[in-house]
DNA sequence: CAGAGTACGTACCGATCGGTAACATTGTCA
DNA sequence: TGACAATGTTACCGATCGGTACGTACTCTG
């Protein structure tokens, strides 16, 4: 790791602390909006963690509306990546995918500190339909539900719409669950949980 | 109903506008809260749509975070009442008892313009564990989840203690997923699967 | 080296936040 | 009638809210 020549900039090289005050933003805000919640943090501290200025939060953003609307579109990137990768293991296999993805998720929303989904925070933050981070919210967990469906209908359940809607409450259940119970979540049954209503429907096929 | 006499006022007959102005408030701040959000609501709106004055709030509530856990002791008591109420038509049968309120919550869920648990939201509105508002809302979860627990035992389920956190799981995640989703709500399919988690459980004795 | 364009900071805006001091008004009781 | 408690009225506090006008430093290009 040497340190890179005035003249020419590599774009790779500096990713470790990005540099732009725009990116800079970009990142507090998501951990901060994660963390603390949307409403309870300003852009005032964001651009004092950020180590920015607030003229550089408004040109890079129309508004914070606009860098909430961001940070939950981003969340949703990451989400779905996650959620794919936890069932990568698993080609061809709908049932293994989900119940890796579920299991994964018993453990992190068990953890102390653990904070839920941050779409499904942002919609109880906003409840106002009409807002961008109500609605960026909603369609992410309109896809969610889609997906699910499509994984319950692939393992050949019999119900795979009711059985979609009912592992979408489970998993629902423990994103606020862990915030509420720490390590000790009721989210460490959601294995278990789903796994039964899984067979339940495989069962009367 | 007569107009009451000057001389001789009676507490029961003027609880249709409360005329107490901390009562006002009180009534007031529950339905903004709740309806739009705790930090979406300011003490200047409280007082404006209650046709009260801030030094009024004041000298009836320490301060706004006092008013706050007022409303949420207050949500946490009506959340009791009702919650006894749905199986008060099945006496010594926790089963039908815990089916009834799992029934009843499955259809508000799914009505438009459902907000969800005020705690829950609450706990997510204040992840900060020392601010009152989250401790409220999380005592208020913990004996939820021991109500389910004696539910569970008593009606003989094998893992009383696993099924009630997969209960639970699937009545939060109804809290959450009608404010998302509205009257197609997967909350709809709660009873169902509720029933397929209690079925597993008292088979498997 | 000049000049353009980009990226950023200093300082400030009006509005609203939660909260309060001082005083006037009302209705109820003795 | 007169005391008391409850409420309203008005005006204000410092802090923070989201947002912006304007000046400055850097870099790339000619």
């Amino acid at each position: 790791m040497s340190k890179r020549t005035k003249s020419m900039p590599e774009p790779a090289d500096v990713a470790e602390t990005p540099r732009r005050a725009a990116d800079r933003i970009r990142d507090t805000a998501f951990d901060l909006f994660y963390r603390e919640g949307i409403r309870a943090i300003g852009v005032e501290e964001i651009v004092n963690r950020a180590g920015v200025t607030k003229p550089s939060l408004y040109r890079a953003f129309e508004s914070k509306d606009e860098l909430i609307a961001e940070y939950l579109r981003d969340y949703d990137r990451r989400f779905r990546d996650n959620f794919a990768a936890q069932g990568a293991g698993h080609p061809d296999d709908p049932k293994a995918q989900l119940l890796a993805y579920v299991d994964y998720l018993a453990v992190r929303a068990s953890t102390e500190g653990y904070r839920g989904c941050g779409l499904t925070n942002a919609v109880i933050e906003y409840p106002d339909p009409a807002h961008p981070a109500h609605q960026v919210g909603v369609e992410s967990k309109q896809a969610l539900r889609e997906r699910l469906r499509e994984m319950c209908h692939a393992m050949g359940a019999a119900d795979a719409d009711e059985l979609a809607d009912g592992l979408l409450l489970l998993i629902e259940g423990s994103y606020v669950s862990g915030q509420a119970f720490g390590e000790r979540s009721p989210a460490r049954v959601l294995g278990a949980m789903a796994r039964r209503l899984i067979e339940a429907s495989l069962a009367s096929r």
